[in-house]
RNA sequence: GCGCCCGUAGCUCAGCUGGAUAGAGCAUCCGCCUUCUAAGCGGAUGGUCGCAGGUUCGAGUCCUGCCGGGUGCGCCA
């Protein structure tokens, strides 16, 4: 159920109806402000100065074809023509019992499906996960079970570091550690491995021959040093696997297909890029001419596919990307979560896709770009000494920090409850912070604010949810055994209703635009409003009637039900206690 | 040099297709616990929306120029 859109349409109509060009939207809105009713409609004023007539006075006609039905209480207007709109008590409240009965909490499923392919996480496997892969991963997660639920056929692509001349160093290293132990004990510390293998790169006299030896044998497929690789990879992916674990992020191996997979066809894509004309020699190397993209002076902007002496790049694999998923996958939609630095690099590969014609035009790319995680100092994010933060440090130390703070709030917890309030709250900090802020722009990293209770965090939503379910566990009953029906009466009630009702249209605006921090604000909105209906509306309390203790237990009920199912789009988990 | 992003309260950030008096949180100050978790709630203070033009009945939002910061730009990913 979409308010928004069943007011769009109403207003639409009654457009129409009124004689207004049907290119003029309606443009319905929540509200900006109490006061102004529950929805505005906006769309009087702009339609007024395209017919040359009165603002007001069209509106007036709107709101005389306006058919109210059951949803619309009144529509004033008010202003030089702005279409207040106050739905009606009765609707609200039914739109809750339809809520409350459904294990979708009324939100309709997607009527015409996709196929949605996403490209997110994708770690470098030559190294341990670090801060770097923090939010791909958790943004495209979030995305991803987020377009899930909307009823989209989600195909999770993590496109793994997999390939390069790096492995040839970890490769020769490798093998002599095999000497002595097995794959599992050598690799237990990536990047320790990483960096024995880089000093003998560096220093050791005859070894970067050897590297390079490898490189040679990986790349024409000699068995052995191909089983070599695998074990390497194998050993790295469940590195990541633990981190996911720990993260709450549903990728699994299947999801797994790295750069390598492409291998195959990067020949034959340079091939095929030459023979349309769209790709050629130049330097020795063959590049693409996007004429699509150049600049002022008519310079074509150039991508580099195949280098001079035959390596490909990314570039390349991008390129491969993209055919595979359109072509194989067949996605209706792309989505590459990756960092908005390589904006130029995906615009090229986009361009260069569509020129090469290899996709249906049909089908969407979009780069899912965000900005960079910077430290409590406005720069990029390090450690003291001014390393890469390990993600599985970052993470322990969530953890960690929230224990500090479950143990100080609520001593009577015992050590197992504690432990696992600490690593959900911990956890759910971290992926909030991130995922409440807009994902293009640049983020300070900040351990006191994400895991305060106050304001626009994980904590204090997660708060909010157990202060409901503290409600039934006192009331000593189920959300199934309630009775009667809702009223709202306080004005409380009735903004937390439409809060409430307002979860479908807000999770349809974000599997358009991917913007996950509006399904944030949502959330945060919602459990303040909760909080407000807390304070101001008594449940348990003496005094309270039968039905509006029935009623309010049905609120709570669904505030405790969104919460939940909204923080589980965005990776998040609740707990009945903290 | 060119491209892209950003500049909103002391700090961290929202502001969706241009709409009403630009909103939160933190910090500061003032209130609210013998009754559902005060990890909370209510209120107050605080803004020439980087600057200057322009389009419009109406601009934080669109256009142009400038200033400041970030980032990227033929053989890394």
């Amino acid at each position: 159920m979409n308010i928004r859109q069943l007011l769009t349409d109403k207003v639409q109509a009654a457009m129409i109806a009124a004689g207004i060009p049907e290119e003029c939207g309606p443009v319905v809105a929540p509200a900006k402000k109490a006061g102004f009713g529950d929805y505005q409609a906006n769309g009087a004023m702009a339609a007024a100065k395209r017919m040359g007539t009165n603002p007001r006075e069209l509106a007036a006609k709107i709101v005389e074809q306006l058919d109210k039905g059951e949803m619309i209480e009144k529509a004033e207007i008010a202003g030089p023509g702005f279409i207040n709109l106050h739905l009606s008590e009765q609707w609200l409240a039914d739109q809750l019992s339809a809520a409350e009965s459904d294990s979708r909490l009324n939100v309709a499923a997607e009527g015409e499906p996709q196929t949605v392919v996403i490209d997110y996480s994708s770690p470098n496997l030559a190294k341990e996960m670090h801060v770097g892969h923090l939010r791909s991963t958790i943004i495209g997660d979030a995305l991803a079970r987020l377009l899930e639920f909307q009823g989209h056929k989600v195909i999770r692509q993590n496109h793994m570091g997999d390939w390069g001349t790096q492995f040839g160093m970890l490769l020769a290293h490798l093998s002599d550690k095999l000497e002595k132990n097995d794959a599992e004990v050598a690799l237990a510390d990536l990047e320790v491995f990483y960096r024995e293998a880089k000093i003998r790169f560096d220093e050791e006299e005859g070894f970067d021959d050897r590297a390079r030896d490898y490189v040679v044998k990986l790349q024409s497929g000699d068995p052995k040093c191909l089983k070599l690789w695998q074990q390497f990879i194998d050993i790295s992916i469940s590195h990541s696997e633990e981190i996911y674990d720990k993260l709450n992020v549903t990728l699994k191996r299947s999801d797994v297909y790295g750069e390598s997979r492409y291998n195959p066809d990067l020949p034959v894509l340079v091939d095929e890029l030459l023979e349309k004309g769209i790709a050629v020699r130049d330097q020795g190397a063959v590049v693409v001419f996007l004429e699509e993209m150049a600049d002022k002076e008519g310079n074509p902007s150039p991508m580099i596919i195949q280098k001079r002496g035959g390596g490909y790049l990314y570039s390349t694999t991008d390129l491969a990307g993209i055919r595979y998923r359109a072509n194989k996958l067949h996605a209706d939609r792309i989505l590459i979560v990756v960092d908005a630095r390589q904006s130029l690099h995906l615009q090229q590969a986009f361009t260069a896709a569509r020129k090469a014609d290899f996709l249906p035009e049909s089908v969407t790319l979009e780069h899912c770009a965000f900005g960079t995680m910077m430290g409590e100092d406005g720069k990029p994010f390090k450690t003291r000494t001014g390393g890469t933060v390990k993600l599985a440090d970052l993470l322990d130390e969530a953890i960690e920090r929230a224990q500090k703070l479950v143990a100080e709030k609520n001593p009577d917890l015992d050590a197992a409850a504690c432990a696992e309030i600490s690593r959900k709250v911990g956890i759910g900090a971290v992926k909030y912070a991130d995922l409440s802020r807009t994902r293009t722009n640049d983020y300070v990293f900040n351990w006191d604010a994400m895991l305060s209770f106050e304001g626009n965090t994980a904590p204090y939503l997660q708060y909010a949810y157990t202060r409901v379910r503290s409600i039934f566990r006192r009331a000593g009953l189920e959300p199934a055994e309630l009775t009667g029906a809702i009223t709202l009466k306080t004005p409380e009630e009735r903004a937390l209703a439409i809060k409430l009702c307002q979860f479908g249209e807000v999770l349809e605006q974000v599997a358009r635009d991917t913007y996950p921090h509006v399904l944030c604000g949502y959330l945060y909105d919602l459990s303040s409003a909760y909080m407000a209906f807390y304070e101001a509306c008594p449940v348990l309390k003496e005094g309270v009637s039968e039905e509006d203790k029935q009623s309010r237990l049905r609120l709570c009920d669904l505030v405790a039900r969104t919460l939940s199912t909204g923080l589980d789009l965005l990776g998040i988990e609740v707990m009945e206690k903290m």
